[in-house]
DNA sequence: TTGAAAGCGCTAACAT
DNA sequence: ATGTTAGCGCTTTCAA
């Protein structure tokens, strides 16, 4: 059907070999190049890059494993690492395994069978399993946002640990002493660290822990809302909640707002994610946020710097001395809003 | 580095045809599928998509072109297709062309050289030119969410002007005759559609137009703040708002919080998609919802009718007489929240 | 049911 | 600088 380099050769009466070289970047003498892009226009030509693909062994295109594409933390990721990506070349192939283990594995496997040259992984399953077959090809994988307790893959995160207690201290410094945090389940990496950086926080701060001021639910906005439900009733001296994640921040302003308890009035309140988010609520809420642009940016560039490894590598036959794998660790910020009392007065 | 079908050919000491035939669902001896069974777990055998690809010319993958990744109703939309068309083998490659249309050609481009089986499109160019060169190759390409003036593809969108409509009426009923609208820039069929629903609206109502309660801005957080900004100075009289698109809702609210005007006592909202945003912001926001899970179904199930259909066309040989393309036109809902003031009694 | 062989569209030696 | 040719890993006739 689609026109193929054969007939650009027919077409132009030059040699295979000539146009594939037109097409590498080689050297083509101007006057055939002016045949070979009349040919390309007349025939509407198009690289088969499956065939190239097949030849070559480098499919040009990455996987992304995700927990869910709907969040929006993983969108802003995936927008920034596709937009790098393409500009280099290669296409993205989106696997959404909706925070289950076995569909994780499955899609990994989905995108071996598609030879992808890199796996980007947002994982569920922290041991990094689903990966290994993966890596044992010899190709790069990129952890995200969690950490993983193998190291045998490059990484980028957030301090999820620092996060927490950034959000700990500025409550603190308002008054704040009964806090309460919601998070979600314990077998996530970044729900662990900010559940520890909660109780760290503590440490620091000199505030006794009471476990019964944490809530641990899942990553969904009704572990929100229930988390919120369940603290205000069974801590009714609790002043300030911090939420573990956005999904849970929206939980957490729903059943405020359905129960109507004033914010900052009744209680105090630091989110997490999304700056439009927290300046359209009202009041405008205190957020922890994590650098989304930065974590999608960096990954990217050590995938790029991995797959370019890959192409010189060959050539030289012997294995150059490979990379030594990154772990990044970005940090979250605090941007103020209108969601937290200064109750120091009220002493 | 892999292992190949002639891997597992030598190991079993079976042909090659045999082996393909297993993968192909043919009749194979079970003696030889448990030898095949035990050669593949031992070479760690994966099948290579890509030469298939080769073979059949199909790639087994679609493309996504959409116009941002982190708006939410993309991502939705989105989450659904790829789990349906992955459910069929079929990977998902996602361009996001930023609004762009130069972007979005390169993309389509893009997926043409990766021998896409489909293209899902929500488009920037309403024309579709941007298509043309696809689909002109016997391949399917699926509009969602805006309608196209050209009618050679299927598409699946939301009746925008019944939506406007919809919330006209509601804010009528409630006693509001000032109502302001601010929507996207009107190259966009879905927003054209939208402001087309506004004057419907007014003139069924009753309403005398007034176009400096129209703001016209572009898809964006800043321009639904600065169309809000707008009208309240421009129409200090205006009761209501309804906004064109969710980011403009974002906007609109960020704009009412920043001046800290009371909703719905002040001024009445209704606003677009995602009520789970709509639950967590005070008041409750009423919205105008699209059925973001229904159009992704609609488009996947419409890809995939057209993907099977290309796949039994081949064999036959003769062109079988082709589906028309389906045109459907989606409900958006009403949500209720607690937005909108009655302001009858006033009266 | 299975095997042998041709070829999908391209790249990369190698030869010219 | 350009042409020739041999595969990349698979599917698919065609024979056996």
């Amino acid at each position: 059907m689609a026109a193929t380099m054969k007939d650009l050769a027919r077409e132009t009466g030059l040699g295979l070999a000539t146009i594939s070289s037109y097409f590498n970047g080689g050297n083509v003498r101007p006057k055939n190049r002016e045949k070979i892009e009349k040919a390309i226009e007349k025939l509407h030509f198009e690289l088969n890059e499956t065939a190239r693909g097949l030849k070559t062994n480098r499919s040009m295109m990455v996987g992304a494993v995700i927990p869910e594409l709907t969040s929006a933390f993983c969108a802003q990721v995936l927008s920034v690492i596709e937009d790098r990506l393409r500009s280099h070349g290669y296409g993205m192939l989106v696997c959404d395994c909706r925070s289950d283990r076995e569909r994780e594995k499955e899609a990994v496997e989905f995108l071996m069978r598609r030879r992808v040259d890199g796996i980007f992984s947002i994982p569920v399953d922290i041991k990094g399993t689903h990966l290994k077959q993966f890596v044992s090809s010899g190709k790069p994988a990129v952890i995200i946002d969690r950490e993983i307790d193998d190291p045998g893959f490059d990484s980028v995160c957030v301090d999820n640990r620092l996060a927490i207690e950034t959000g700990m201290r500025r409550l603190y410094e308002n008054g704040h002493r009964r806090i309460g945090l919601i998070v979600g389940e314990q077998t996530n990496n970044a729900s662990k660290q900010r559940r520890k950086g909660y109780l760290q926080a503590c440490a620091q701060l000199g505030i006794p822990v009471d476990e019964s001021l944490i809530y641990i639910g899942s990553e969904t906005v009704e572990c929100g809302a229930e988390g919120m439900r369940t603290l205000l009733t069974r801590c009714p001296d609790m002043t300030a909640v911090i939420a573990g994640s956005h999904v849970i921040t929206v939980g957490m302003l729903i059943e405020l707002n359905a129960q109507s308890i004033p914010v900052p009035e009744r209680i105090s309140v630091i989110g997490f994610d999304d700056p439009q988010f927290a300046q359209a609520v009202h009041p405008r809420m205190a957020i922890l946020n994590q650098p989304v642009r930065d974590i999608g940016e960096k990954a990217a560039e050590i995938m790029l710097a991995r797959l370019q490894a890959a192409r010189k590598k060959e050539p030289e036959g012997q294995e150059t001395q490979p990379l030594p794998y990154q772990h990044l660790w970005l940090k979250a910020s605090f941007i103020n809003g209108k969601s937290v009392k200064n109750i120091n007065e009220q002493d």
